[in-house]
Formats: C-alpha cells, structure tokens, sequence
DNA sequence: CCTACCGATCGGTAGG
DNA sequence: CCTACCGATCGGTAGG
C-alpha cells in the first residue's frame, strides 16, 4: 500500500490557536481520562505481561482510539513506570498510616508484624490491586534509570521491616538471619500473587495466620 | 555468493532424500544443535522475557541464521514449551534422585525437608540453572493447552513435599496449616531468583539454613 | 540449515 | 483526543 489515496475533505479552517500540547513532559493532569488509562493500564500490564499487552489494547479498554494514550503519556514505557511508582506510592502509604496509628508502638513485636503482614497482602492481593503486582513482576521491562529511581522506594519499603525483625531476632521468636529472614518472608508474600485467589480457598485473614505461624516461634 | 561454501563433510548419502523435513513434528532431534537452541533461549527467556526476546536473537545466540531454528522447533511457543519442560523434567529427577537415595527414609522429617530445599535451590539457583526459572516467571507466555499439560508435572512435584510437611506438622514442628505452608514455603524459595547471587553475599547453603531456622519451631 | 522473503503488528507521530 | 499514517520489527515460510 502506498501513499496514493488522500481524502480531501479533512481541511478545517481554523488550526489550533497555540500549536500543539507541550511534549516535553511525561504526562499531563487532564484528571479521569488519564486515571482510567493507568488503571486499565495495571489491570492488563498484571494479567498479559508488559511486552504482550499493546498500547491499543490499553487505548481500547480506556474507550480512546489508538494514538490516544500518547497524549497522556510520552510512551509505553512512560506508562509503566507511572503504574509502578503508583503501585509503591501506595504500599509506602499504607505501610505509613500502620506504623504510624495510635497504639502501634504499644504493641508487642508479634502484632506489629502482623499488621505488616496484612497491610502487605491488602496492597497486593486485595480489590483494586494491579499495581503493585506489577511493580513487583514486570520491572525487567523498566529501563534501568527508571528502575534505579524505583529502587529507592522498595528500599524505604523494604527497611519498615527491619526494626520488627531485629526485635522478634532478640526475643528469639525469629531465628534465621535478619537479612536473609526479610527477603524470605517477603519472597513467601509476593508469592502469594501467583496462586491466592480471594473467591476461592483461604481468606486473607487464614493467610496472615498461617503466615504469622510459619514464622514466629512464639514458644 | 551463495552456493559456494557448502561444506562437503555434512553432505552425507543417507541424509535426506529429498524435499524438506516433514513439519509435523514439533521438533527434530539432531543432536547438540537443537541441545544449543535451548540453552541459548533458556539464558534469553530468563534474562529478558519470552516477549522480549525474539527468534532472531537466539538464532545468533546459537549461531544460526534468523530462520533456522524454525527448522528446529515449529513454532516459539514449542521452544518455549521445551524449555519448561526440560525445567520440570531436571526438578523432578533431581528430587527423586533426593528422596529414593539409601538412607533418606532413615532421616528426621527437618532433614528430609532440608534435602528437598537443598535440592530446589541447586535446580533453582545453581549452575546452569536457566530452565526452572522460565517455567516459574514465563508460563503465563504459554498457550493454555500446553500450560495445563505443564502443570500436571508441577502438581507431582509439590506433591512430593506433603509427606514431609506433614509430618512436620503432626510433631508440632510446623504449626502453619500444611497446604499453606507448603505455598508460603515454596514461594520464599522460588522468590530467591529474584534476588540471590551466588557471587555475592549468602551462599547457597547458607541460604538453606536460614530457610530451614525461619521455617521450622525445632522445640 | 541458509536465502530471501511476506503479512501482520506495533510504538509512535503529524496535524488538526 | 481523533484521523491517518509510517518505519521498524517480528514470527514464520517457500524452496533449496
């Protein structure tokens, strides 16, 4: 197919007053429309894989034509990276308001961890979560300055644990290494990605339990 | 500039007849080419994703041209499909080879358990240890026939684990409930490929330790 | 296993 | 945000 056939009829008279949009920037704030896109965005990024989803795919479940994402977002990549930083945006929130709730530091060690634990497996497993599942799965797609500039965040996220961990160490109610016990114990969580599902087998509450049991002591 | 460098060694009488190989197969067994194929698209599929990594890129991996290895494999997807199997196949005769050697049964069931988490790690993390990874983070990739042929394997092999765990769980040792100990657990070691270098930081027995001391209650 | 392709698709863009 | 594209790439194939 060459370039033969030109409709004549797309003339209009009046061109845009100021030129085109700024593109220098990654994305503009034009409220639910961009909102939708990085919401069906995570959904499809989580259930196809970053590589296999299309950027029509995400154009077609947010109700826009196929060039339309790139006027929210600079490109594909631009968009995974904003499911991700919202993803950890979001993780480091309800990490926050945990630890930081009146009467979190009365409690013993053991019940600290456990509102880690389901504050984690909320931001994971619960309603409305794609977006960390694919912070957590698809940052090889990342490049790797935007992945450096992640990694900031995982480590804030990641260091929260430490001081529960070293307390339950010194109480002996936590044996293994601190270091290596924190990439297990997370392992086992983000794990659960791969097989929890909230209509069928356990409930979130059986899975912070059997959690909570597999780690602890408590003896 | 073509026709001139065909070696005459490969030109054996009895080779083939005439025409092309008959495509219904899946693959061809001819030797190490097709053993270099699957290598080199296990080390890409690991490192880069199945979507990322193109036919093209292991073809000059393997030192072939962009359309050989369709000679090989009929489509990506059966590479893909070998790669996994070839995974499952090494996981599973290497925890069998583990548990029907002489004097397993005589063990305590904590150093059972240590033997089948030594084991996963070795096919996991040790050397040459492309293929279990794939099937752990790329059969989403696969087509649904051939996943759910996959998971019969992977099914025989967790299912290895429940006599141990259970026994584990009757002496008190593991209080977690066994089928959701034996998913947090199996998470905690195949998250591992995440994060463990074997150059760096624990070593692979190490790393076994602290699985086991954050696992088990020993008291 | 190579050569020489093809049809389809995809990220992205010009211009409005 | 839409229309109408393009250049590049990719899985796969015909024929030897």
């Amino acid at each position: 197919m060459k370039s033969d056939v030109v409709p004549p009829e797309v003339e209009s008279p009046v061109k845009r007053p100021r030129g085109r949009p700024r593109k220098t920037v990654d994305e503009r704030d034009d409220g639910n429309r961009r909102q939708a896109l990085l919401a069906h965005a995570a959904q499809l990024f989580r259930r196809k894989g970053f590589d296999a989803t299309t950027t029509r795919d995400i154009a077609a479940a947010a109700g826009m034509q196929s060039g339309s994402p790139f006027y929210h977002f600079k490109s594909k990549d631009a968009l995974l990276y904003a499911v991700m930083e919202e993803g950890m945006r979001s993780a480091l929130a309800r990490q926050l308001t945990t630890t930081q709730a009146p009467g979190y530091s009365d409690l013993s060690a053991a019940d600290q961890l456990r509102l880690l634990v389901a504050a984690h497996f909320s931001v994971l497993l619960g309603p409305g979560s794609d977006f960390v599942p694919v912070m957590l799965y698809e940052s090889r797609a990342l490049p790797v300055r935007q992945r450096k500039s992640l990694a900031l965040l995982i480590g804030k996220y990641e260091s929260l644990w430490l001081p529960v961990l070293n307390s339950l160490h010194a109480s002996g109610q936590l044996r293994a290494p601190v270091r290596l016990a924190r990439l297990l114990i997370l392992g086992a969580l983000n794990w659960t990605v791969q097989w929890f599902d909230p209509k069928k087998g356990a409930s979130l509450q059986e899975l912070t339990d059997a959690a909570m049991s597999l780690f602890l002591k408590e003896c």
